[in-house]
DNA sequence: ATCATTTAAGTGTATATACATCTTTTTAAT
DNA sequence: ATTAAAAAGATGTATATACACTTAAATGAT
């Protein structure tokens, strides 16, 4: 009794070290932290950095729209924009449509990102120097491949 | 003016898709709601799972010392262990050490982890199985270079 | 033995994240 | 034209995450 206990914990219990969700996860926070560490300097955090790009690349967008550039989920975006139009970064107004809510950068918005910008390079290429180009690469397509592959698809 | 704006607005923007922290992040988005989706029959999330496991491979053990094995910040897991502690799954006490607290699974947090693994098993296989076991492999790999290379190295 | 230092943990605060549900507005079906 | 269905968004709630700071206990230097 006492050694079928043993075995079945010692098994089970190194799953956790194998759990794919668990290892890419631990990577995400070391990553975040380092680009946040970066960018810090700069007032904005990696997410907001990706956020305030995605604006400035879509323009105009509604929060929908964007949060399916960015893959987010939309209550998650409606919330964290709140933090940036806050601090003067993005407006957000009504559309045309008044279901819509426009998302839209501002000045200060596009200075963040220009202020922003240098320090996200060094993060970036300091990191892509430590991993070598090539499986950067490859990192950054795995990334891509996980997401395409899981994204909305339980069954 | 009009074109050189244009112009640096292109380039900057397209900043956001190739970032690493963005990919890392969508992906690590991507698996966690995989992972939480097959485990809700358990009742326990991913995040948690990986906590039980944690607590059942380490016996009885300090915060700080449970902390560090997850690779997560201290206080992230002092709040973390407080919902597992409220379901009764791990209890929290004082230690010899009384500036320590000592982390322990219940008999309760045993079968959470007994109900869980079959589904987490079916997750990661099915996962698996969909990118390659070779590909995997190198992912996993990767993963734990990436926090290796990051953990800690603000410099 | 006393006190400065170090260590363990917790709290305040803030962001990031998503699900379930509600409200408002538009669209579609008749 | 009226009403049912769909779409866009916000809110309630809950977890996950970390930094700066505080409190309490142990250790070490004298």
């Amino acid at each position: 009794m006492m050694l079928k206990e043993s075995g079945r914990n010692r098994t089970q219990v190194k799953i956790a070290w194998h759990c794919t969700c668990f290892n890419i996860r631990r990577a995400s926070r070391s990553v975040t932290e380092y680009y946040d560490s970066v960018l810090a300097p700069s007032g904005v955090r990696a997410t907001q950095f990706t956020m305030l790009g995605a604006a400035a690349l879509m323009g105009p967008a509604s929060v929908t729209r964007l949060a399916e550039r960015l893959a987010l989920d939309r209550t998650t975006l409606t919330r964290n924009l709140r933090v940036l139009a806050e601090e003067g970064l993005v407006t957000i107004s009504a559309g045309k449509d008044r279901r819509e809510r426009v998302v839209q950068l501002t000045e200060a918005g596009q200075t963040a990102i220009d202020r922003a910008t240098p320090l996200w390079h060094k993060a970036q290429s300091r990191l892509i120097e430590n991993l070598g180009e090539q499986r950067w690469r490859r990192m950054i397509e795995d990334f891509a491949d996980l997401s395409d592959l899981l994204e909305e698809n339980s069954d």
